[in-house]
DNA sequence: GACGAAAAATTCGCTAGCGAAATACTATCG
DNA sequence: CGATAGTATTTCGCTAGCGAATTTTTCGTC
């Protein structure tokens, strides 16, 4: 008898109880544990920040800004894309970033509607001193499976992936 | 040439501007990516909520509260604890409903300390309704999967979910 | 060149959720 | 039995993020 996790017992309620809704084991199972998987990246993102006195959102929008084709540049609607916020987040974010010297906003030349996002020297600092600091909770979890089912789970996912990114918008 | 996707891009943005700065390829191929999936899990469920007039937030409740050993029965920490949301937020999230008129609080008695949660027959009323119009999207995506995939996706996100699951809380 | 549509960033008013604190209740230990 | 620790729920003050609206600028068409 294999193991159960959360996610079977969920899936056994659902078929003890509402036999009448009909629902697929696989689809469920897959979309719940992917939930459930990612709440606890999240939360190890959180304990990730803290270590170095950030908030989640303060280190992610850092990290989006610097791991780009043009490190410590983008727009903010850029920002705002890639990190899948709304316009109004990123620029309350911004502001955040802004108010603590880790960011400047330069405005564009070639397009006057368009501001730039730099990060400063002192961003970059906190940046890097929280990437030195980032901790292994996700390399643990991960160094759960084999060589040979990380290799198979990425590239799974990745047909999910291209599948959501051939979506028109 | 097998298609990229963003995390494709996202891994090489890292390995071409950062070279110093450590991170295993797999690793975060597979947590950028369960990120993505999530996200549009997540905005899937928004538009099925809307498409019977709820709140993703609702309708989550709302599911939790029926798909349990006690179908339209649970205390407040329960749910709170089968979401992974605060008691505080719980609270809040059962004062809306509540005042809707699609649960009711009931004292426990066996212990004054804690509240009973039960479905009211609006309350079943609008769940059966939501879950009769709850689309498609979660089906469409996973149908990007043969049969084996979606059996070994399975497998390989059960053992992250045991994995995490053995941790202390 | 004029005009309307689209785009970029921000503002505004609002909501969901958080952590800490508060209150009442229960369990355990000496 | 009394004191203490732990538990359940809610309240409180705060924050991040949302959608809609706004303002300015750019683009495309005639």
């Amino acid at each position: 008898m294999p193991p159960e996790d959360w996610t079977d017992r969920h899936v056994a309620r659902w078929r003890d109880h509402w036999s009448g809704i009909t629902y697929d084991d696989q689809v469920e199972g897959i979309v719940t544990r992917i939930g459930q998987i990612d709440h606890y990246l999240g939360e190890t993102m959180k304990r990730a920040a803290a270590a170095s006195d950030l908030q989640e959102s303060e280190y992610k929008t850092l990290h989006e800004l610097m791991i780009r084709d043009t490190p410590g540049s983008a727009s903010p609607g850029e920002l705002a894309e890639d990190l899948k916020i709304s316009g109004a987040g990123m620029t309350g974010r911004l502001d955040a970033l802004e108010k603590k010297g880790w960011i400047r906003r330069v405005s564009a030349i070639d397009d006057r509607r368009r501001v730039i996002i730099q990060i400063t020297p002192k961003g970059t600092e906190v940046w890097r001193g929280a990437m030195a600091n980032r901790g292994t909770a996700e390399d643990e979890l991960i160094a759960s499976l084999t060589d040979r089912e990380r290799a198979t789970l990425n590239r799974i996912l990745k047909k999910l992936t291209l599948y959501i990114e051939s979506l028109p918008d």
